[in-house]
DNA sequence: CGCGCATTTGAGGACTGTCAACTTCCGTGG
DNA sequence: CCACGGAAGTTGACAGTCCTCAAATGCGCG
């Protein structure tokens, strides 16, 4: 683990007030690991031996019933996951995936379990994210069951581009297509047809991008609620800003944008 | 508060290791008060000031958008909610309503948030029910994206049926029909084809008397998963993991409790 | 007894998923 | 450098699911 890595780890809101020698304690059994694209890193029913920080590159959440199969969050990096089922010390309810090839600091379980009861700083900590992640799963059943398919794309599109300053410039989607669709709750093809629903409402596709001609008349169909649609990016937030960075490569089609929304 | 209500309290997983004074502290400021049916306690935005223990009857959480409203959770006694707006001193994302003449324990959010980093057992215990309520919401998600109509009633209807006992004996819906549907994410005209459609599978409906005619058959449709269904969270429980106590009968087939092997 | 409300049933339409064909893009190998 | 093959994305046809509106039925309570 790199000093890099100690850094920015610190500043993660899990560790920002613990103590000294309890990120030492927490850090001294971790070790961080690369994986390559499309790499299964926990199986839904798997007992979680370890609490996993992504440091880089993008990791998806998923779960699967009866051959189907949904995404349920795309993390990216400085994000941790499955923090519920370490600290309750049970099987993971998703699949975790790279999506590209990532770079993963993995703590022990069980130094998470007893240094959340040493700690009490750190304690508070973990109940905080936990919370934060309870809302926000709240939040993601609401946009489900309440919203249509095309609503919750025109409120993704805007959340998307709040993320990104809130101009007129064109937006990058930052997955895949057929991910965003299982993210959003739809098939590849209905995201499709829902990007096209939304041309009379002045959005444009070609490829990854995307253009809004017209915020109002989108906003006016998306209807969006902060009891719903994530916040403004928090100025607790750190690391996003780092890798805005859009590589551009030699040929023809932006690539798809290092980014990722806790909306889902 | 009546001894007897300290008596159920001091046996919720939240305050079973906390320390005396730090019981005392908590509902020293607290209050029990009456409501009767169809009364809103929360509306989503509000700010929280208080943690809400239900002690008696019966309250519902819901979130509306756009004129449409939806179910969350149906709530039973010795359950408490709004724990995540409180821990993060943030507004509530759900409404919440009493569904029939309740009894609630109101603590006051300043005074869960100062113990929670003064008494670490009861911060563990904090982290560990938010903890759950992630999980909890997680699989929501996952039913709600993976299954259909029908898929999601069957389901319920096993659900019901393992924690009363799992015998053959009738059920009784415990809330009303629209609530049902709401909380299962359909309409109420939608709830009575879906009871229709499982009469082929031995299901019989009278009123909110359900009876199960051919369990196999209903769990063959249904294909119940631990990673989706809630094993029996009973009141008493304590340790989360490997709950999955098996009850035999002449008819049962355990098997198909467990989650499918087939992979991706 | 009759009203109000929950539930059911029917008809129609909107939304979403499936299947298949097609296009485009991109990496591989000749 | 270019042809080929695979994957992602799009489009069309079709079916299944779900919602809406409307009307009928049933039930409880004043």
């Amino acid at each position: 683990m790199r000093a890099h890595d100690h850094e920015r780890c610190r500043s993660l809101p899990l560790f920002k007030n613990t103590r000294p020698e309890t990120y030492r304690d927490l850090t001294a059994g971790a070790h961080v690991q690369r994986f390559p694209a499309s790499t299964l890193l926990l199986l839904e029913g798997d007992a979680v031996d370890f609490l996993y920080i992504l440091l880089d590159g993008q990791v998806e959440l998923h779960g699967t019933w009866n051959d189907r199969e949904t995404v349920l969050a795309v993390l990216q990096p400085m994000s941790m996951f499955i923090l519920a089922a370490v600290v309750l010390d049970a099987d993971a309810l998703m699949s975790a995936r790279t999506l590209e090839r990532s770079e993963i600091l993995m703590i022990p379980g069980d130094a998470i379990r007893r240094a959340m009861v040493e700690d009490i700083q750190f304690g508070a900590a973990i109940a905080r994210d936990l919370a934060g992640g309870f809302q926000s799963m709240a939040r993601t059943v609401k946009n489900q069951k309440l919203r249509s398919g095309v609503e919750r794309l025109a409120n993704y599109l805007i959340v998307l581009n709040a993320s990104e300053g809130g101009g007129d410039r064109d937006l990058v989607l930052p997955h895949e297509k057929r991910v965003l669709a299982s993210l959003l709750g739809m098939t590849p093809e209905n995201l499709s047809r829902a990007f096209a629903a939304l041309r009379k409402y002045g959005v444009g596709v070609n490829g990854a991008v995307v253009t809004i001609a017209n915020l109002n008349a989108l906003r006016a169909l998306a209807k969006p609620d902060p009891l719903i649609d994530a916040h403004a990016p928090r100025s607790g937030d750190v690391a996003t800003k780092a890798n805005a960075e859009v590589r551009e490569t030699p040929n023809s089609r932006p690539e798809l944008a290092r980014r990722s929304l806790s909306q889902a």
